[in-house]
DNA sequence: AATGAATGAGGATTCATTCAT
DNA sequence: GATGAATGAATCCTCATTCAT
């Protein structure tokens, strides 16, 4: 019973999370949308923290899992960086829902430790992808690259967690890809 | 009287906003930051909301303000170009407490109309301003390229949110130029 | 089964209420305690304070048995008042975690029947065990002198619950002797 | 208007905790009983505990309060004994509500150390004063005599706490009177 | 204009207890 | 007999907001 009671919580929370645009939420409203009630998520897991620690863990290693099946599949260095590009506005990860409440931690990692620490590996493991797959091609510029490349991406997550429209992340992708395009030409 | 204490609330929410990461910052805390009784804060703004609307639509109005300022002294497309950016991270707008709010409201703009509205403004200035510069130097390509450059403006907020190193916008401004270079280097 | 999981019960009841100094204890903690789950204590004991009555109950009637073992043996009117002394201060009663329990018991006392009701039993014992050997010794002041010793005998208890030493009853048993060479040398 | 609520917060907890028997008493039920709210309470003392150890102190010093003015008027080694022992009968200290409030802080110190070292100023106050009366009278024994006294004291309230019966001091006093006479004769 | 005083509403958390297995 | 699962009830505490002064 634990595990499907504890992801039907992390789902529940997330959903909130996002709806509320804060952390604001509280026990019951999560514990009520996954369908059961407070003091079970009590139980489960222990506190108002750990639930939304547990929450960020969850978007982050799915994320980290779709970067690591699509490199899988990679074999040049532009394929390399096109995988990290495509998990990154892949549907699961992309999603309004998940971004939105991605982009919540992401605020409150600057006061609360343990966010920030789940940020950081997400922050080195994003560079570190993109500089292996940069290097072979952009050389000495490649820190640079990545850099920017990584900002790009995050840049797109803030603007899509705020759209009307149900954002895909078709356009957000090609247009980074197009860009990626640019830079590597420019590099030749 | 009443200006100053209104803007002495309006500093302080900024203040406390940032650092909490979230806008679960007591009225209380706010006014005692800024010198005065909660009370006090309620007669002049008339609740929470209206106080943190107040404090989003000073740090918007104080970028909208730089923006101008420099583009009046802007004389060539590229340096219009140059101006918004610049604009972008300068001193009183890149103040790390300044990002940190502004994100905190990004992120609340979500559920609340009021921000949202604030931000829709922000973001469709901001646009206008780039095409201005670009389309003279771009053509057709002037849309994506300003959606572009305004991602990566705030994706380089976003990161600097979250940085140790006291974020001076120098070297964020630099990664900019440096790529509007290679943009408008490829266009021509 | 039953009679050993019930004196498990009762022995880890006493130790937690002891430590805790009151009865704020719960079920779950005094049920890990004695090695089983909540659900099981209630079903041997059918709540809370069922348990706790039988915590006490076995305190008293295990000082009682220690009362009638030391009478048994006394065979003049000195030799039963000793033997009420010894017994105050034996092993098994004089031990801080049931000195401690019995407090916590005493003080609930006053509003709860249950425990009013052992208590009276208990106090109405020692006073009747006092008087039949003061009686010969003292004659018409025995009652007093009864009620005297009672008194020193808990207000032994009462420091002894809150001393640091690991007490043992030995000192104050002597103080007590010596108190009652004192009463009766007086007396004659 | 703060000494007055907080003066009335202290006596309410006094009685509800006296009528409890222990500690588990709401801040709600003291702060209605005291003629507030539970904020309000919460606003002067800042908690339960800081609330509850106000009420243990304030006990403590009308104790103090009554043994320094009886010693006042005393001017034999006799007279300060009995100033003490009337001191610790008298009508304010040895009311039954009062006395059940002690003996539930008394229990609690065992483990909360805030009252455990109130108590032990307590103990060590009526240690000196019972013995500065006592060592001009009875010379090297005084120390077990002022132990002994204690442990009188001690039981009376402990036994007053329970009595059915309004209990006055006065019996008790009379009692320790008595005794104290005894000890001294037989001394000389 | 300014504040000390006060509270209603709400939220996290704990716990005794029940029940299906 | 024994327990994991589950919850209603209750408690401490916080906070935005109101009001008399």
């Amino acid at each position: 019973m634990e595990p499907i009671r504890k992801a039907a919580l992390v789902k529940a929370a997330i959903a909130e999370v996002a709806q509320a645009g804060s952390l604001e939420v509280t026990m019951a409203r999560v514990a009520r949308t996954a369908g059961m009630s407070a003091p079970l998520a009590h139980h489960y897991f222990g506190g108002k923290d750990a639930l939304f620690e547990a929450a960020m863990r969850a978007i982050l290693s799915e994320y980290g899992a779709a970067v690591r099946s699509g490199l899988a599949r990679a074999d040049t260095p532009r394929a390399r960086l096109d995988a990290v590009i495509g998990a990154s506005f892949s549907a699961p990860n992309f999603a309004p829902e998940v971004i939105a409440a991605w982009l919540v931690f992401y605020v409150q990692a600057r006061e609360r430790p343990a966010f920030r620490r789940l940020l950081r590996v997400y922050h080195a493991r994003l560079r570190s992808n993109l500089l292996a797959g940069l290097r072979p091609l952009v050389g000495a510029g490649a820190g640079a690259a990545a850099d920017m490349l990584g900002a790009m991406i995050d840049g797109q997550y803030l603007r899509a967690a705020l759209s009307d429209r149900p954002a895909t992340g078709a356009e957000a992708e090609a247009a980074l890809r197009a860009h990626l395009d640019l830079m590597l030409g420019a590099a030749r």
